[in-house]
RNA sequence: GCGGGCGUCGCCAAGUGGUUAAGGCAGCGGCUUGUGGCGCCGCUAUUCGGGGGUUCGAAUCCCCUCGCUCGCCCCA
């Protein structure tokens, strides 16, 4: 074996789990037409100050886990860890919103330097949605709708929707401050990383999975309460609309999301099925991030997609394998021109056609031909070529007779096989 | 960055100190020099992730290292 192998957490997708991806790319693709979406797409590297200063300083993310490195001009780069930023550059940069607001999506590879585990890649992909300059409760609940139909229409079940609102900044910090009162006078029973937690991010206390601590913030001040009456209109409302759509959600309070620029609604789509990284779709409100990023006060919502984390709940459900229509088995001299071109007549005319490069027996192109499920052999061999015909048989049928299963065309009529097959 | 588990052929594996490292799948060839699916026969790891050590002798024991995997943290 070679000891060239891929870096930690960069895999491969081999051909016989590419039919899902495709399957899933092209119902995104389909579903976001219908809802009106644009494509955009952004390169993969960006300054490292976009995400310095659009994800956070203080996040996990951009402290400890971005793909950087200076490149031959001694520019900080970084390969995107997540899209949002490099979409609301993309905005910004190129005027978008000159032509109104922006109801975006975008598909791709992110890096994250983190050690990998199930469901949990350095290089791994996403489908986001984002809508730039959209302010609405309407456009929030639709934004939700959107992902919440598209894992529905992938065929996923068993998921859960959480919603909650974090309220304005002028909110959060006036919680921010509560909270860290708070949980300075409970200290001592804080969990490790809760207790290194308290200055940097205290918000993030709340999203704590030490049981321990959970319990302790039983009795703590919630979010919910330090939303202004502003806030919790919106987020009753929102909560009415996705009644209305009939869209099953839980309200949790301590769902504090861990990207710096999330204001108002935020949530998740989870699964219990993907062991501990649970999260399939994590999406909210980033009202802050296009000005903070030297655009204009944009309101805006977006939400990302794990596709790794989807296809793994997808299972073997995708799967429809696709079989060769026709395998060309061919022998004997002079034949090599012939095949391919019989190949080459047939693809053009739609006809899926692999061809036999080995020349060994008949008997071993069968078994091949049979061995990857083709529905038809074609033969051309010495005999064949000097009568100017092709043979054609078909696979998979009842052994009793052979004879009726073949037909012969004549090399120039190749119209007749072609329309032949295609019935 | 910190824990647990694991590394024997392309894949799945048996083997837990004794001389030739089972078996299955896939691959290749043959039985069958031009007709598949079944069957039968043969071939395919001087080597057990790598490096040291112990031993007369190691895939099997010890040390180091690399990799994979699961979990913590965090996220999609």
């Amino acid at each position: 074996m070679t000891d060239l192998k891929s870096l930690r957490g960069m895999v491969d997708l081999l051909p016989s789990e590419i039919k899902r991806w495709q399957n899933v790319e092209s119902l995104a693709r389909q579903h976001f037409d219908r809802a009106g979406l644009k494509e955009i797409r952004t390169p993969i590297l960006e300054l490292t100050e976009l995400f310095a200063r659009g994800i956070g300083e203080g996040t996990d993310v951009v402290g400890k886990e971005m793909y950087t490195f200076s490149d031959r001009g001694g520019r900080s780069c970084t390969l995107r860890p997540e899209g949002t930023a490099s979409v609301a550059r993309s905005v910004i940069e190129n005027g978008l919103l000159n032509n109104g607001p922006q109801r975006l999506w975008y598909g791709g590879p992110m890096f994250r330097y983190e050690r990998p585990q199930a469901g949990r890649q350095r290089q791994f992909h996403q489908l986001g949605v984002e809508f730039v300059g959209l302010e609405s409760v309407l456009s929030e609940a639709e934004l939700i709708s959107i992902a919440w139909d598209f894992l529905k229409l992938v065929g996923l079940k068993g998921v859960k929707l959480e919603l909650n609102s974090l309220g304005t900044n002028e909110d959060r910090s006036c919680f921010r401050k509560q909270l860290k009162v708070w949980l300075e006078k409970k200290y001592e029973l804080l969990d490790k990383d809760s207790k290194q937690r308290i200055n940097v991010n205290p918000l993030r206390i709340l999203d704590s999975k030490n049981p321990n601590t959970q319990k302790l913030l039983e009795d703590a001040p919630s979010l919910n309460e330090f939303l202004s009456d502003k806030s919790r209109e919106r987020f009753f409302y929102l909560q009415e609309l996705l009644h209305q759509l009939s869209i099953p959600f839980e309200v949790n309070h301590k769902l504090v999301r861990g990207l710096d620029y999330y204001s108002h609604t935020a949530f998740e789509i989870t699964s219990d099925q993907l062991g501990s990284q649970a999260t399939v779709c994590g999406g909210g409100r980033y009202d802050g991030l296009i000005s903070d990023l030297g655009g204009g006060n944009t309101p805006s919502i977006g939400w990302a997609i794990g596709m790794e984390r989807l296809i793994l709940l997808l299972g073997d459900s995708f799967t429809n394998k696709d079989v060769p229509c026709v395998y060309l088995i061919h022998r004997g001299s002079n034949t090599d021109g012939v095949a391919l071109d019989v190949a080459r007549k047939l693809r053009f005319a739609g006809i899926p056609i692999e061809l036999d490069y080995s020349g060994s027996t008949f008997s071993k192109q069968f078994k091949r031909a049979d061995r990857i499920g083709a529905q038809w052999a074609l033969i051309i061999g010495e005999d064949e070529l000097s009568k100017e015909i092709v043979m054609l048989k078909k696979l998979h049928s009842s052994s009793s007779d052979s004879l009726t299963t073949q037909f012969s065309f004549n090399l120039n009529e190749i119209d007749n096989l072609i329309t032949f097959l295609k019935n």
